[in-house]
DNA sequence: CTTTGAGTACTGTACCGTCCAGTTCTTCGG
DNA sequence: CCGAAGAACTGGACGGTACAGTACTCAAAG
């Protein structure tokens, strides 16, 4: 047998099953993906995907869990930006392009809606995803804008209000308007425009 | 008779369709809302509710576009700004606070997370929303904001872009926070916080 | 040889949309 | 004002389908 993946046949499968579940619910949403669906995607039996995980909805949640990793690399992106007085716009502005670059992505806005969506079955999915996915990258940023303001870049009284200020200046409008309609709505260049009129309201509310 | 109701027999109970379908769709979603239920709820026999609407979806769509006249509300409150230099700040304050205690009602949450998680099933229910709602208000908003900027009291090169940051400075965290979650997260008092502070960093970056 | 999975049939349930037989409201001519 | 034609409504049953979760047999992996 070819041992593609490691970690014996039963790992394998619980892999298979997780990444097939998990592209059915982004494409198709919890109640339009049937158990059936995530298992012939899977190349799996049935049988096999409820030996890993007890009914749908526990594997909704770990599905769902298991994307808050995908954080990291905004933490990354939002957790250094250089304290140079010289540059702080420029450096802003790349910031917010790759943000709001980043946030676009299909993949990213589906997931956003498809745990929206289901809020009201799964509350505590909602809340855990939006604490440790949303407000973790907020308090990063709140970190790194406090850092500026001691460093004499920026005037911030409250660095996690500033945080909010900043994101809701960029995301708003994109993110809403994707949101309504069925996928991202704009191109690199729109994308870029808002970054840059954004950054500009923050430096003339926050410097 | 009781003539409760104008309109004949028939207009009667469109309207109690109409209202118990807004109703249970509003509480358990799209799918998790059975034609029986709305028939039960709305009193009146299910072969009557498919002779005032072909099917789930066309009841969807009707109920759903049925709303937009909420828009108005909002309209009367963005339209007219007192152009008084002194007591802008105050002004703007008030019109913030009624804003985001209007959009954070649980109904207007409610309808919106109904949009969202149904965008894909019904891309053009969510766009037509988007802009008989969302856009409405906003070029309202930034009409009333371009009328100060003539009358000096406000530095604006973008109107609509000006209307944009203003609401996204408001609304990105509660209106986020409230679509993770259940439903409402924030007192009163906290979301007047959230109107003062966004309103700060709004005449700071734009008079 | 034991554990795991494949394949498939099966149970029970939920629900959309239709049909029908009988009842109530509305309307309109007389 | 009266009473019949006709439209609208009721209530329940039904066909068809989809789907969550289970049962069972047989093959294969370790």
């Amino acid at each position: 047998m070819e041992a593609n993946e490691p970690g014996g046949r039963s790992a394998r499968k619980h892999q298979a099953i997780m990444e097939a579940a998990t592209a059915a619910f982004m494409a198709k949403g919890y109640a339009g993906t049937s158990m059936d669906d995530i298992a012939k995607q899977a190349a799996v039996s049935k049988q096999t995907v409820y030996k890993h995980f007890a009914d749908k909805e526990k594997l909704f949640s770990e599905i769902i869990l298991a994307t808050t990793d995908r954080v990291e690399a905004m933490i990354d992106l939002v957790s250094d930006i250089p304290a140079d007085a010289d540059s702080l716009e420029e450096n802003l502005i790349r910031l917010a392009r790759q943000f709001l670059t980043t946030l676009n992505q299909p993949q990213v806005l589906q997931l956003r809606r498809l745990i929206i969506a289901n809020a009201d079955t799964f509350p505590d999915l909602g809340a855990a995803w939006y604490e440790q996915g949303f407000e973790r990258v907020l308090t990063t940023l709140a970190d790194a804008f406090q850092r500026l303001a001691d460093q004499g870049l920026l005037r911030i009284d409250d660095a996690l209000l500033a945080a909010n200020h900043f994101s809701g200046l960029l995301l708003w409008i994109p993110v809403n308007k994707a949101m309504f309609h069925g996928g991202p709505q704009h191109t690199q260049t729109e994308l870029d425009h808002y970054a840059d009129a954004g950054i500009r309201a923050f430096l003339a509310a926050y410097r």
